[in-house]
DNA sequence: AAAAAAT
């Protein structure tokens, strides 16, 4: 079946391809270290004027950044200009084609004097000029960046018309979001930055930020911006909202824009012939848990890269994989990928990590919660990438449990810790009510508050997918607009129900927690937890989806004594953000049996269940730290020697800063990189 | 307990 996402996706490039000019079945592909080389005899024209404009010619662009574009089009050489250039800031890199010389590098290759390239090498006369590409058609030639044409059709789909509400920006940027507390740990931490200026950032990308309509950094872009560009890895506890998608692309971006792609070419045994080796060399991966997710970085990913040298792909299992072997052949600088589908694809030959500079992971507990584990491990440690020492890694977690510890040990080096406060508990713009609701009740209540309020987007959270649909058909029988999203449901109709929810013609949609992280769905005017979930963090990312961008919110949580688990954690949250507690809430929690209300006693304990956000390194080394004293007030946390117990609670009352009494011991059990304990997401 | 993810 053709899935829609992808048609829709790759519908751009495709419809880029020149009208009725050359089209050619296969992408012609020019193995990496062949780019930057004469393909046609002739004698190289002088590189020192401007770039030549090749209309009319199919531009088979020369980067070892990644393959290259073999479709007609406006220029599209990227033409290697900076011999051995090495744009990731990472220090005690060495460009491998330094090493490797390919044999065959008539006029220089690698360490050749810089800019002594010939633009016109790839020219195809005749092969029609096409539509601009817009994401990745700019060049790098003679050590600048050469950006591609204006596209204002382009630039319509990217940035949205202004004023369009349906194109808004929502979750990031806006003043307000100042007063997230951000602390960062480490050492040699860089000042932030308060603005998007250059210095650091490159004008290009400023110019498209500015496109996108990004005013202000976000305190964790102000942080990760100078801690990416100054060559360090970071380890960012932050959560969907914070801005942590342009916490990574800006600097990354900004890198590639101004050092150029790097002149190494993969070094590799064995022949090149044209279309045998048609591999990708990606020199930025980003890992994603969900097919959503990666869908979301790479349209972010987009926009920043308009009209740049760097081109972004996107690949996620699901969907048809010809489609998306087509787009990385054509060009692949930045990927966004799951990790299944990545996997498959380096199995099948067609992608290589070993030009990999940026390694991003996102969301990484997320990952390992949903058993990512072996195949990350085995994309970081277990391919051609390069060790920790040759590429920059940045982790984004929004808990900072054990195994996201080890991760962390296994694949940054000397890394900056940071983290992020939640935005959600912050936040005093989204009413959070709670109503005590038997469950035989729940649908007759959530009629009630579907009639009350009307206007608007109404997102309902249940737990389970059969949950989904059975609400979801009651809902149409009983006359709403309303379809759902779950796991169980094909690709083509989870993007369909979210398009239609997203553009009003469903104003209700029923979800299971697969919408309930990462989805930025502007306008969502009521979250329904239906279900309540058993973890609050799951909570605070559900009704995070509803009083975005200064937008106000409402939250309404059906509650009874099967969601008692939570109660201490909702409870605290619900003060936290200054919304009104119900006494039944009180009166459960003090039923509930002491310690731990339930929670700690099995070794989770995770102070107050909420994102933990601690560096290890600095409050944690210990091993002796038995299971955390469990400050008073902290529900969980008596998990025991193994437990995690006390680590942290959530920007204490006091805000960040050393851990004082109130809070624990600050013991990680078993201690930083022992995993003698039970394993930190053990289940409970 | 559920969900998601390569085929």
């Amino acid at each position: 079946m053709a899935e829609q996402l992808d048609m829709g996706r790759l519908s751009l490039h495709d419809s880029q391809h020149a009208p009725g000019g050359f089209q050619p079945e296969r992408a012609a592909y020019i193995p990496p270290h062949l780019r930057g080389r004469q393909s046609q005899p002739g004698p190289p024209p002088a590189m020192d004027g401007p770039a030549p404009m090749m209309n009319g010619s199919g531009g088979l662009g020369g980067s070892a950044w990644g393959p290259t574009r073999a479709y007609g089009g406006p220029p599209q050489q990227r033409v290697n200009g900076n011999a051995g250039g090495n744009w990731a800031n990472a220090p005690n890199f060495t460009p491998r084609g330094s090493d490797a010389p390919p044999p065959q590098q008539p006029g220089g290759g690698w360490g050749a004097a810089p800019g002594k390239f010939d633009p016109n090498a790839y020219g195809k006369p005749g092969a029609g000029g096409g539509a601009a590409r817009g994401s990745g058609d700019g060049q790098w030639r003679d050590g600048k960046h050469i950006p591609g044409p204006a596209n204002p059709r382009l630039e319509r789909e990217l940035f949205g018309v202004p004023n369009d509400p349906s194109k808004q920006h929502t979750g990031i940027n806006f003043e307000k979001y100042d007063d997230i507390p951000v602390e960062a740990s480490g050492q040699g931490v860089p000042e932030p930055v308060t603005k998007f200026t250059n210095p650091p950032l490159d004008d290009h990308l400023l110019g498209n930020i500015e496109l996108s309509g990004y005013k202000v950094p976000t305190p964790v872009q102000k942080y990760s911006i100078p801690i990416v560009m100054g060559g360090r890895d970071l380890m960012a506890c932050a959560q969907t909202g914070s801005g942590k998608t342009g916490g990574f692309l800006f600097p990354i971006l900004s890198q590639a824009y101004l050092h150029g792609p790097t002149a190494a070419p993969p070094a590799q045994a064995g022949g090149y012939g044209y279309g045998r080796q048609r591999k990708a060399y990606p020199t930025s991966l980003i890992l994603a848990p969900t097919r959503e997710l990666v869908s979301q970085i790479y349209d972010e990913a987009r926009k920043f890269a308009y009209r740049s040298w760097v081109r972004p792909c996107v690949v996620y299992g699901g969907a048809d994989i010809g489609s998306q072997l087509r787009q990385i052949e054509r060009g692949c600088d930045l990927l966004v990928a799951t990790p299944g589908r990545l996997v498959d694809l380096i199995e099948r030959g067609r992608i290589s990590l070993q030009n990999i500079k940026y390694l991003v992971l996102d969301e990484a507990d997320r990952m390992l919660d949903m058993g990512f584990e072996p195949q990350i491990r085995r994309i970081v440690e277990g391919e051609d990438m390069p060790p920790t020492a040759g590429r920059q890694t940045l982790m984004f977690s929004a808990t900072f449990p054990r195994d996201i510890q080890m991760l962390a040990r296994d694949f940054l080096k000397e890394y900056i810790f940071l983290s992020v406060g939640r935005v959600g508990s912050t936040s005093e713009n989204i009413t959070q009510k709670v109503e005590y609701v038997e469950d035989i009740d729940k649908r007759s209540v959530l009629l009630d508050i579907l009639h009350t309020h009307g206007a608007g987007l109404t997102l309902i959270f249940v737990e389970t997918k059969r949950m989904a649909d059975s609400l979801s058909d009651f809902l149409i029988n009983q006359g709403f607009p309303a379809t759902s999203i779950h796991g169980d449901r094909t690709q083509r109709e989870r993007e369909k129900a979210l398009e239609m929810f997203r553009t009003g013609r469903c104003p209700i949609l029923v979800a299971t927690a697969v919408a309930a992280r990462g989805l930025d769905i502007s306008n969502v005017q009521h979250v329904v937890n239906y279900d309540l979930p058993t973890d609050i963090d799951d909570y605070v990312h559900r009704i995070g989806r509803t009083g975005r961008a200064g937008n106000t919110g409402m939250a309404t949580a059906f509650f009874n004594r099967g969601n008692r688990g939570v109660v201490r954690d909702l409870i605290d949250l619900l003060k936290e953000a200054n919304q009104e507690v119900p006494s039944f809430l009180e009166s459960i929690a003090r039923e509930g049996s002491g310690f731990g209300g339930g929670r700690g006693g099995g070794g989770r304990g995770r102070g107050r269940g909420t994102t933990a956000t601690r560096d290890v390194r600095r409050y944690g080394g210990g091993g002796g730290g038995a299971g955390g004293g469990g400050g008073a007030g902290f529900g969980g946390g008596w998990g025991g020697g193994a437990s995690q117990g006390g680590y942290g609670g959530y920007p204490p009352p006091g805000g960040y800063g050393p851990p004082s009494g109130g809070y624990g011991g600050g013991g990680f059990g078993g201690g930083y990189g022992n995993p003698s304990g039970p394993a930190g997401n053990s289940w409970w």
